[in-house]
RNA sequence: GGCGCCGUGGCGGAGUGGCUACGCAGCGGCCUGCAAAGCCGUCUACACCGGUUCGAUUCCGGUCGGCGCCUCCA
């Protein structure tokens, strides 16, 4: 396709939109952070994995060759502590909250992404990276843990926009004072085993297990190599997790371990007060991924995803959701009205504005507006085909709504045959009637030129 | 306190130096036996105070308010 426009993305180490720089053969790896498996999602972890889903998808239909990575943190101090809390061996809890990660972004009909590596099937590749680290001197071991050496990285600061001298690391703070850490700023690369902890791996500085930092360096770098287009993931975690993979790699490798690093804004909660605030685990507001889809259904969750910029955040509350839901439904009648076949050139600057939208730093917002006004010029149109809007439906995981719903029963056309013979007599209050017991069978009466007709109720 | 982001009509939420985003909801009308859908119209906003400009919601400065990160967090 000729005259398309650049894709340009927002880069939070530059602060600015950059341009989507594919390799020669039209490769573009992303890879975006997922879950730690020490528990089930909720809705916001869901929307990486939605976005980068979909920018796959949208990079797909501008013919590149995208692979997507999200990983699966599948050992951690949490995992540690939620299985120990359970009596149950970290493993069998991670692997359990695996299936169920897998099972529940399944439910959301946009496939896997590329490949999903396990931390712990990893290990080779981190013990390699923590190996060239230590040798390049950026790295240290103590008693069987192993410390990155923040001070060696003279970029350090430069995604997050951060001080390096006003930052506190967090982690592992309290072994400062016992003389392990040369500085209070370095984080934990490898640590030694500890009682109680039921995993662990054989490294050159004594048996233990990877930090949380530099499984995802290794994961990414393995199998997308150093310098790949697009690394994301929400926006908490630019500082410290992002902030220290690339300074990892940058140390280990002498190059940039991504070439754009995006991230989505928050999914939000209202909050009793009116007040909105980030759907986190540890503020005990979330709605599970499974519940909210039990409810809304995948349909309008992912319409609703779509309705705001990745970078903002996000409110997910009940009465916004159903707005999605109902918007979807009219782009969903008119559609089902319309057969397949290519659209009419009249249509096209409303499906050329739609990818353009999504060149434009992913701004799904906007390409709603396109779709919309492509609706409704259609609307006007005798029966134009509708591949245009197959295609931009598609980017979204959307087409199924264009397929056909169940049919009416025999029983449910002798009711409407019924009532199209008490509204000739005239009968209206039969006429209602009838039309009132096909809507318990859950079909709505619609009344059109051609005759009455039979859609699912919604 | 530091860094980043944001304050848009009833609600959600894009965007732009001058031209109605869009959606959902409401209201009036057309259509309809009544509805539904659709169509037309309507409510038509850009936190506040300064500055730049012929002109600012859009740029700059400040004020107030909100959010995120700075501790595990998508």
């Amino acid at each position: 396709m000729p005259d398309e426009p650049p894709i340009v993305i927002h880069d939070t180490a530059s602060g600015e939109l950059r341009e989507l720089m594919a390799g020669d053969d039209g490769s573009v790896g992303i890879y975006a952070c997922g879950p730690t498996v020490y528990n089930r999602i909720h809705i916001g972890n869901a929307r990486p994995f939605v976005v980068f889903s979909w920018l796959k998808r949208f990079l797909d239909a501008r013919g590149l060759t995208p692979t997507l990575v999200v990983n699966v943190t599948d050992v951690n101090d949490k995992i540690y502590a939620a299985a120990a809390q359970q009596g149950i061996p970290s493993t069998e809890l991670a692997e359990a909250m695996t299936a169920h990660y897998i099972a529940d972004t399944d439910a959301l009909g946009l496939g896997r992404p590329d490949h999903e590596p396990l931390a712990t099937e990893t290990i080779d590749g981190i013990i390699s990276l923590i190996a060239a680290l230590i040798e390049r001197g950026a790295a240290y071991a103590v008693d069987g843990d192993v410390y990155f050496r923040v001070r060696a990285d003279d970029r350090y600061g430069s995604l997050s926009h951060r001080d390096v001298e006003q930052m506190s690391q967090g982690e592992d703070d309290d072994l400062v004072g016992t003389g392990r850490k040369d500085d209070p700023l370095d984080f934990a690369l490898w640590k030694a085993q500890k009682d109680g902890e039921d995993t662990a791996w054989d490294a050159p500085w004594g048996r233990g297990r990877p930090g949380w930092h530099i499984e995802c360096s290794a994961m990414a770098e393995e199998l997308l190599g150093v310098g790949f287009q697009i690394h994301g993931g929400g926006s908490d975690l630019v500082f410290p997790h992002h902030e220290n993979e690339a300074a990892q790699t940058r140390c280990a490798r002498g190059a940039e371990l991504a070439q754009i690093w995006m991230h989505n804004g928050m999914l939000e909660m209202r909050s009793a007060g009116g007040a909105s605030e980030k759907m986190a685990k540890s503020v005990g507001n979330v709605t599970l991924l499974p519940d909210a889809i039990a409810e809304h259904g995948r349909d309008a969750l992912l319409l609703f995803f779509a309705t705001g910029h990745y970078r903002q955040p996000l409110v997910y509350a009940r009465e916004t959701v159903a707005a999605a839901a109902a918007r979807l439904a009219r782009i969903a009648e008119l559609g089902r009205s319309l057969a397949d076949g290519p659209s009419p050139e009249a249509l096209r600057p409303h499906r050329d504005a739609f990818f353009a939208a999504l060149a434009s730093d992913f701004n799904t917002a906007q390409a709603l507006e396109a779709l919309a006004a492509w609706v409704r010029e259609a609307r006007a149109l005798d029966g134009p085909g509708r591949d245009d809007l197959v295609a931009m439906l598609s980017i979204f995981g959307l087409e199924n709504v264009l397929e056909a719903g169940a049919e009416p029963e025999a029983a449910d056309l002798e009711l409407l045959t019924a009532r199209e013979a008490a509204r000739a007599a005239k009968d209206w209050a039969e006429a209602d009637r009838l039309r009132g017991a096909l809507a318990e069978r859950g079909w709505q009466v619609r009344d059109g030129a051609d005759g009455a007709e039979l859609v699912p109720l919604r």
